[in-house]
DNA sequence: ACTATTCTTCATAATATCTTCATAACTTCT
DNA sequence: AGAAGTTATGAAGATATTATGAAGAATAGT
């Protein structure tokens, strides 16, 4: 069974992006965007991480950590607005196993995710390796590999190739890639995924100037090859 | 701390044997020769893990499970003379977890001790002795030698080095790593692990300006060079 | 309680990466 | 072929991350 992680806020795009690239880190992921909601899908669905917003209408998250950690004990990450030390110290005091503080990127949540994981014992999500052709990417230890070589990319590198991996052959805009890479730390500039995307393909591809493994889709985005 | 094996078996040869073997795989072992002792051992070692064989003189092996199960979990595995369907009902009755009919090959051993261990969520075996190129680690004395020079770690920069060298070319998170040190505590800094890092280079890089075993994976960790 | 060692924090210097921008190259459409 | 729009590319400035020295805090040993 794969890891299962519940996501509780009630901004739907900050969930419907945290969805999408947990889903795409292999992990099983439901939402909710209440307390009350929470509380339900958190005894139906028992997750194995819980990532909780703070400030939410209704019932807060505080509230529902109380409630919830009633019956369970599931590790809990909290989303932080603020930077203030108050937060940290409440939410902790209350239980909970880390924290983020928003806007974040879905780097640092992953990586907090499977520190936690690791920490309350649970397993690490399955698809932690994608292999396509001659191309293996291994995301728990970071590492990428070309026929038999290691190549070193940068953090924003290894991530766009891990999206696009994730997929072959699905067409990813340099908006949904831009999502990918800063989150909800949005001040993007689309023309930067092209810069990205051609240091990337400097390193992986062995003719960069005709790309075979990731292919430009005119007037649309980029894609893996699904070859 | 090693995982602990504790065999126990009236042939010496085979006793010797088995403990070769497992000791090269990295685990503690250790030996006893008959049911009496073996409750001893156990008493004082708490091993992880118990390679029993069925037929002693004395106290047989039932007799040792029925009374050590007064007090302890520990996992068992058989060894068996026979392949009689009884020996493996009677054993796996009185709680054994596995069992190993003689003769058998050492690699059947290892393979189901892991079996076990991992069923029964005990730890992997950490090998007592991490050897990668020139750096040779000890955990179980607690050494460290570069080249033919013994080189003085504290316990951080100690524990760092064994954690890097266990998977050489897997990355490291800085959360990764103070985990290591700092097991659950909580208010850990990231950046301290820049420090250790920086004197654990000092100690072991002929060039600690460039390093050649500890390398930085910026933006992500540490990982030890998989060259 | 004192000393020595180790650990952590902090400020600043050194690097690496990311983003932007200008321009060249390419695609598509007419 | 030409026009319009899109993508590729090299380079430079902005930003983020890491390395480092040093000082204070914590810890262990005597």
């Amino acid at each position: 069974m794969a890891t299962t992680i519940l996501v509780v806020d009630d901004e739907k795009r900050l969930v419907s992006l945290v969805e999408a690239y947990l889903a795409q880190e292999g992990f099983r992921v439901v939402t909710a965007s209440n307390g009350r909601e929470a509380l339900f899908l958190a005894r139906q669905e028992k997750p194995d991480l819980i990532i909780l917003d703070i400030m939410m209408p209704e019932m807060d998250g505080y509230e529902f950590m109380r409630l919830h950690r009633k019956e369970y004990q599931t590790p809990i990450i909290l989303l932080t607005a603020r930077v203030e030390d108050d937060d940290k110290i409440i939410g902790l005091e209350l239980g909970a196993d880390d924290y983020v503080t928003k806007p974040f990127r879905p780097r640092e949540l992953t990586a907090r995710i499977r520190a936690v994981l690791r920490r309350t014992g649970q397993t690490e999500p399955t698809a932690t390796v994608l292999r396509r052709g001659d191309i293996i990417l291994d995301r728990e230890s970071h590492t990428v590999k070309v026929g038999n070589q290691f190549v070193d990319l940068t953090p924003s590198e290894f991530d766009l190739l891990a999206a696009l991996m994730s997929s072959p052959g699905k067409v990813f805009s340099r908006l949904d890639l831009l999502d990918r890479l800063q989150g909800t730390r949005y001040e993007g500039y689309e023309r930067t995924i092209d810069v990205h995307i051609k240091n990337l393909r400097g390193k992986i591809e062995p003719d960069p100037r005709s790309p075979h493994y990731v292919k430009t889709v005119y007037g649309v985005g980029y894609r893996f090859t699904r070859d």
